[in-house]
DNA sequence: CTTGGGTCCTGTGCGC
DNA sequence: TGCGCACAGGACCCAA
């Protein structure tokens, strides 16, 4: 699953293929992703033309001329690859094995004015689409309680001092909840913890204020350097589909375990535990 | 209301 | 080379 930043990259990958024209066909090869597709999906898409293409945390918003947008979730799997001719051009991929037997995973297929074809592919189908009314856009049911874009003023100290006020659940968990703050993900939330020098397992409550406004930075500026970097890629690409993100590179804790803490004075070495069900990666020495 | 755990689905990598 | 298991970037749902 991407996260906020490789939402990011995927959004501004399809900004010069998508915007301003007309998908002159859609495709629907299943009637659900993680849940049922609305009614007359493709239908409804279909002679459409994409207007804007926007992001809410990690969902993707796209316009559409009709006066609905399309909303789109990557889930944990979830890809569009851009077809020119038949042949990737493009794509807006974390994963590896474009080449050969991906075509069994791809739900949808938007064939665009100019021949291009973005096709959604989501092997894990924990992906999710649906169609809802633009200018009511904050009210369908994935985005109404979201949390505060974290790039925006709106995330800030005081609102984060707030929203963890007498909270109990582990810091982890709270960053991870996205009626909190909106695009974080596993790895994120570990690398900022780590920036913050802040531990997972200490409850959200228990942060100072300074301690809020430490992570607020902190979470603010590994964002802005992954989205630069194009994202994240956990795996090697194969084919020839495309830029890859590079910031898995500078990951400082992240899948890290085992290895020596790289704060300079720190002789701690990289612990993983699970919370949740899922992995945390850290400095028990640094991050208290 | 808050919190923790199970669950959806497929693919990959590792130890044996 | 094959097999079984752990694990994967998410988030909903339900029970306590």
């Amino acid at each position: 699953m991407p996260e906020l930043p490789e939402v990011e990259t995927v959004r501004r990958g399809l900004i010069p293929v998508m915007e301003g024209r007309r998908i002159v066909k859609a495709i629907q090869n299943r009637p659900d992703l993680r849940w049922p597709l609305p009614e007359n999906f493709a239908e409804r898409l279909t002679g459409t033309t994409i207007e804007r293409i926007g992001r809410r945390g990690k969902y993707l918003l796209l316009d559409l001329d009709s006066g609905e947008t399309l909303i789109v979730h990557l889930g944990m799997s979830g890809r569009f690859l851009i077809y020119t001719d038949g042949i990737i051009r493009k794509g807006a991929d974390f994963h590896q094995s474009v080449g050969s037997q991906s075509s069994k995973h791809d739900h949808i297929i938007l064939e665009i004015e100019d021949g291009n074809r973005a096709v959604f592919n989501d092997a894990r189908r924990f992906g999710a689409m649906d169609l809802w009314q633009t200018a009511l856009i904050g009210d369908h049911k994935f985005l109404s309680g979201m949390g505060p874009e974290p790039l925006s003023n709106h995330f800030n100290s005081e609102y984060l001092t707030k929203t963890f006020a007498n909270r109990k659940v582990p810091l982890k968990a709270a960053l991870l909840d996205q009626r909190r703050v909106a695009g974080l993900g596993n790895i994120y939330v570990c690398e900022a913890l780590f920036d913050a020098g802040l531990s997972p397992t200490r409850s959200a409550g228990s942060l100072s204020s300074r301690d809020c406004s430490r992570l607020v930075d902190v979470i603010r500026d590994v964002l802005r350097r992954a989205i630069d970097a194009g994202g994240s890629s956990l795996r090697d690409f194969h084919g020839a589909s495309g830029e890859l993100g590079y910031f898995q590179h500078t990951f400082k804790v992240y899948d890290q375990e085992g290895k020596k803490c790289s704060k300079s004075k720190c002789s701690g070495t990289i612990d993983r535990i699970v919370q949740s069900g899922r992995s945390t990666y850290f400095c028990a020495i640094c991050q208290r």
